[in-house]
DNA sequence: AAATTAACCATACAAATGTATGGTATTATT
DNA sequence: AATAATACCATACATTTGTATGGTTAATTT
């Protein structure tokens, strides 16, 4: 058996991706097999069959709507970034960077917001700590102050956004600033490609009840 | 019928946005009454037929794992703050609600729990700014470690909660402690009158909306 | 030429799932 | 005092779901 997949489970594979992205959920056998015109649900099953051999996906066998991806499943975020972030790893987690957080899966969030948990205290210069929960609107165009979360590097950022026209080429560029004024700020030209601002940091909320000693 | 949730029907709202977002799909009415010790799906279903009455939740019917939180205007649920932390002056609570805020539905609110908004930056050792709303429970026993609101000479103060032998004299006394080393504990012997802990802070929300500049 | 694989189909079955109805006890509201 | 709402239970039922098996056709590999 080729390690290769098909293109019937590409197809098989992508609208899984799809599903649990858009809807938070995978689908059944049945609204697979509809969806793609097959009058029976064991079609559908064998393909998936060739997809946990061939280890894209895993199954728990006996429930419904289970089925789990092997991929960068775990931590995604919102369609429109994949793709062009680092191909294929999306956020990854590096080690050694500054700021990393943690994308939890987050099924369908209301007001198109999401939620992201902070790691490391390296944020702390904007008032935000390690385990607290940010909600981040990726819909909301950032406002000269705001605190928004970007991707910068492969790596993720939370700080405060600020753009305007560079004293020296007069061009516009955005630049992000911590709180903490030992931070230099981080100047992006509108050349740089490798950034993306992912949303609007519009709340946090930090739950104490763990911290008890 | 209120509008308002119930005790068990947050349990049960919890439980789902908890398994939507740490598990990617909300559970079956099996798995929801195994969770919460029900001998029957039904009471399940009762519950989740509540929470779609008053617009928390949508379901699909005859579909397996298929609710749907609405938390599009319900992410977000009005609450009442009753008063303010000012550092330095009395805690004043008002008989009606100074304000109310936006709470998001992931901050657990128990039923006995108030909102307080902190005034001033002197918390901010316990990492508390001005402007924040601090979810209080007044029915907690505090534990060591805990972040407690306490009322001393008249004052209130948002500390770190500790309770242990005196070296010197072996009573029991209270130790409120800063993150700040810099800050030096303030112990509190049994005798000491002017003291009243008026609850556990178990939860800070933040919002940022209006911080834009 | 023979064997294998991929991609479908039909049928069948046990378990899981959502649903429906009727009942009981407790608490809150009128 | 009567009524409604809440929070559970038991039992029953149709549908859905995942699973299993056997068969067909076409393309690919041996």
């Amino acid at each position: 058996m080729s390690k290769e997949i098909t293109e019937t489970q590409r197809r098989i594979l992508n609208f899984l991706i799809e599903q649990k992205t858009s809807r938070g959920i995978p689908p059944t056998l049945a609204e697979m097999a509809k969806h793609f015109g097959y009058k029976n649900r064991a079609t559908v099953r064998e393909h998936l069959a060739a997809l946990e051999k061939k280890g894209f996906i895993k199954k728990n066998p006996k429930l419904s709507r289970h089925i789990e991806l092997t991929l960068e499943d775990k931590f995604f975020i919102p369609r429109p970034i994949i793709g062009e972030v680092a191909a294929g790893n999306p956020l990854t987690i590096y080690p050694d960077a500054i700021d990393t957080i943690e994308l939890p899966t987050i099924a369908k969030m209301p007001k198109d917001s999401f939620l992201l948990r902070v790691k490391g205290d390296s944020l702390k210069d904007a008032y935000i700590f390690s385990g607290d929960i940010v909600i981040v609107n990726p819909n909301l165009e950032p406002k000269n102050g705001q605190i928004v979360v970007a991707i910068l590097d492969d790596a993720a950022v939370v700080k405060r956004f600020y753009k305007k026209k560079s004293e020296s080429t007069s061009q516009m560029m955005i630049e992000l600033l911590s709180e903490n004024p030992e931070y230099k700020p981080i100047v992006i030209e509108k050349t740089y490609q490798k950034f993306k601002i992912v949303g609007v940091v519009i709340g946090i909320y930090r739950s104490m009840e763990k911290k008890a000693g």
